[in-house]
DNA sequence: CTGTGCTTTTCATTTACATAAAATGCACTA
DNA sequence: TAGTGCATTTTATGTAAATGAAAAGCACAG
């Protein structure tokens, strides 16, 4: 077994981006389920859980193997081989190249590194890598609202959340669409979707009550995505959902540029909101939940806004 | 100068979807700048105004002239050579043969004929196309929200409007992003934006009144939607006017299975509606636009529902 | 009856090359 | 000075074969 713990490049040749994707998925599945070392990993199971063939799963789970995560069950099958609840995936797990390009594209964009409108072949040499993947680069971009195709030739950045402008577009939107998930008629509290939103948000308050910091700043952008998400999902309006996920989307361009790191205090606040709300919407009084959750929109857009001065 | 007027097929081989798509925009911009005959087009003017270089413009202009809408003019450059009022674009044009995939493929999926989950393998032997073709109009779909990437194999198409819950759901989405859009503090009416639009629901509105039908069905959507984009895109607020073109590009999906030919006085009463919220709009009563337009909303709503019954 | 490990089949991506289309530059004209 | 017409360059798209990855099937163990 090597060295036992972390040496991530190793193997990094052979794995495609699903598998590494689902790596992580389930190490931070496995972790947020608490299991005991011992357990047994079942492979039909998680490839149901995500919705794909066994193939990629299993080779998902070899990765984590070979970080020596998972073991051997006896004569066939996989175990849980260590506790992992300290573990940060984004450590152990190698990254796929075509993420790290998608990084480095954005940060380029947001520094202005790259101009507004960019053509294929300009990008191509500039990264050294094929036509293909440039195109899937651009087409992920497009994916999530970050890039048009010109007519014509060419390909042109959105204006995108560049300037305080866009902060306070994205924050007005916010606050439409997710207080009309809460108005809406068909807004029902879901435990079984809440719950672990709550247990997420008390696992990072205590984390930060122990005077530790979070293991990567990623961890608390995806909390706070899911309370969001969870929030819009119980308008049981797929619309009002879907583009509260688009917006968290976006937002994820924004953070990976390396702005926002959030001080502890104001992200034990705003964690501190959050369980409010969940308390005021658990308790059935709505228009509180609403009002709460409308100053905590505006708040954080204050916090967010004069990051940039113009 | 052959037939004169309607003769579409021809030369359709050989001209680029951009081409054809330039040439019905620069025809519905004759017609609606209503420019006398005889009037010189200028090609750099038309590429400036739709962001493309010259040489798909004058391509465009010579299907034009192919249809004896454009001449000689002089010795050099080209000429109106006939009254367009009267002219529906899509008589007179080829119609790209990617189009008309993109629309059938729309059809057959809203009508059921499309499983919702698909494989490009599935989809090139069925419509007799290449893998490179699929790819395109899946992207194009994906672009505009209709369908996904799943992970491993496939796509799968967005739930759509099917069944009276998305109908309801759909119309609570509108109602909130474009009340939202509305009360924007950043709101402004934009002349040079909502009197094209004003000016085609006048138009339609005449044609309806002379006892006439519309030229197409397709045409009522279109102005519908540049009505409530234009309100929206009013809202300075790149967000909220996104959420309104995502839904139209959904509803286009449902329409374009044939359901849904509003009667003729209902097409008015909408017109008229959409007439009177442009001008509580332009007179800056803005909250009695929002109060028009939530009716507006929900008596489409009423209207579009009960199509199917359970 | 479920899960595993392996094999086979299907599907998607990549690569390189050929072709089509759009952008650009320039000489010339009104 | 802006516009045309044509030539050139740049850019993107299409095609086909090869490679790689995921899905599906099957025999067997618990």
């Amino acid at each position: 077994m090597d060295q036992d713990t972390i040496d991530q490049p190793i193997l990094a040749g052979t794995a495609s981006p699903l598998q590494i994707d689902l790596a992580r998925r389930i190490l931070e599945r496995i972790r947020d389920s608490g299991w005991a070392v011992g357990t047994r990993i079942s492979v039909p199971d998680l490839a149901r859980t995500f919705g794909v063939s066994r193939s990629p799963v299993s080779a998902a789970l070899e990765l984590l193997v070979a970080q020596g995560i998972l073991n051997a069950f006896e004569t066939r099958g996989l175990q849980l081989a260590r506790d992992v609840a300290e573990l940060a995936p984004e450590d152990v797990l190698p990254s796929s190249p075509l993420e790290d390009l998608y990084r480095r594209m954005m940060k380029d964009r947001s520094q202005g590194e790259l101009p507004q409108d960019v053509s294929e072949a300009e990008l191509m040499p500039r990264y050294q890598v094929s036509r293909g993947v440039i195109r899937k680069l651009l087409l992920r971009f497009a994916a999530e609202g970050l890039v048009q195709r010109l007519p014509g030739h060419g390909w042109r950045f959105a204006e995108s959340l560049v300037g305080d402008d866009a902060y306070r577009e994205s924050y007005e939107f916010r606050i439409a669409v997710e207080c009309a998930a809460l108005r809406s008629p068909m807004f029902r509290a879901d435990p079984q979707l809440l719950a672990p939103v709550r247990r997420a948000h008390e696992r990072i308050l205590s984390t930060l009550l122990d005077g530790k910091t979070l293991a990567s700043g990623d961890e608390w952008f995806r909390v706070n995505a899911s309370f969001h998400e969870g929030l819009a999902a119980c308008s049981g309006n797929r619309f009002l959902a879907d583009a509260v996920r688009q917006q968290n989307n976006l937002r994820r361009l924004q953070e990976s540029a390396g702005f926002e790191q959030l001080p502890g205090e104001r992200l034990e606040q705003s964690c501190r909101e959050h369980l409010a709300i969940l308390d005021a919407v658990e308790a059935g009084e709505i228009e509180w939940a609403e009002a709460l959750l409308r100053q905590h929109l505006r708040q954080a857009s204050e916090f967010a806004s004069p990051q940039r001065s113009p």
